[in-house]
DNA sequence: TTATGTGCAAAATATTTGCTTTCCG
DNA sequence: CGGAAAGCAAATATTTTGCACATAA
């Protein structure tokens, strides 16, 4: 098992939550890819080790993961995408023609939160810039 | 007729779009409000002028007014939301307690697309930079 | 006149929830 | 063993769509 979620179960342990063999493997799953993933490709990856896992059991794994701030949730799109690499703020760039999705850090992050504080007066506590545009390969594709 | 559906209106008529009441009164309120309603209250409101109107024809014509660039639309939450002001960029500042929202504009937007293409080799053409905190009424409430 | 657009209702999509059963600690 | 969590299926919530009819140009 990673350490990673070793660390989470001690957590958990102190509040009587449980790590189920459902929550670990969708654990697995969304913080070893970088691909944020919708709920429906967690289930089919999942199902790979607990073919009777339910639908609606990765959804509930994954809000409670999402409460919990141990991942992150975007919503471009109708479809929610979970992305379980929270460790640094990072910003998302995504294809609008096969839909995929890069990270790229962008150091101002920090500072414009405050920036933005101060404008705004509200408290902020989270923040999620998307960049959306063609990828290389869909532009070689279309050429 | 604000000046600014008359002229959507003229550049409609070169590709054989009409410009019904239902079109000009969704446009009149989502260009009239700066609070990114979401379908439903757009179609709450043009009920108090066209009582007929459906939630369907406001899903449409919000959608058409979307593809051609004259609102944008805006995913946080599962509920879309849409933004009648697309004159300049800027960004949202999200109530997690009460939903509100309200805009800033920041300045870097326009250098760091350039920064995000030459990193990623995406093409970039759009962005969405949210800020998620507690407004200051909501600070109030829960002091 | 005519083809675009609308109303209506049904379908599709995505997500949540109630209830019974399972199983972690 | 007891209570947290899972499975299943039905319910919700949101958005899309097919078709007959209405209407802007």
């Amino acid at each position: 098992m990673i350490k990673q979620i070793e660390e989470i179960h001690e957590g958990w342990k102190n509040q009587g939550k449980r790590l189920t063999k459902q929550k670990k493997i969708i654990l697995e799953i969304i913080k070893q890819t970088r691909s944020h993933p919708t709920a429906d490709w967690v289930y089919e990856q999942s199902r790979k080790e607990l073919p009777n896992i339910s639908l609606g059991t990765v959804y509930r794994v994954l809000s409670q993961l999402t409460i919990e701030g141990l991942i992150n949730e975007l919503t471009f799109e109708k479809q929610r995408h979970f992305d379980g690499f929270v460790e640094d703020l990072h910003s998302h760039v995504i294809c609008n023609d096969c839909g995929k999705i890069v990270d790229i850090s962008l150091s101002y992050n920090q500072i414009l939160q405050e920036f933005v504080e101060t404008q705004t007066n509200y408290l902020i506590d989270d923040q999620n810039h998307e960049f959306f545009g063609i990828c290389p390969d869909c532009q070689n594709k279309n050429n």
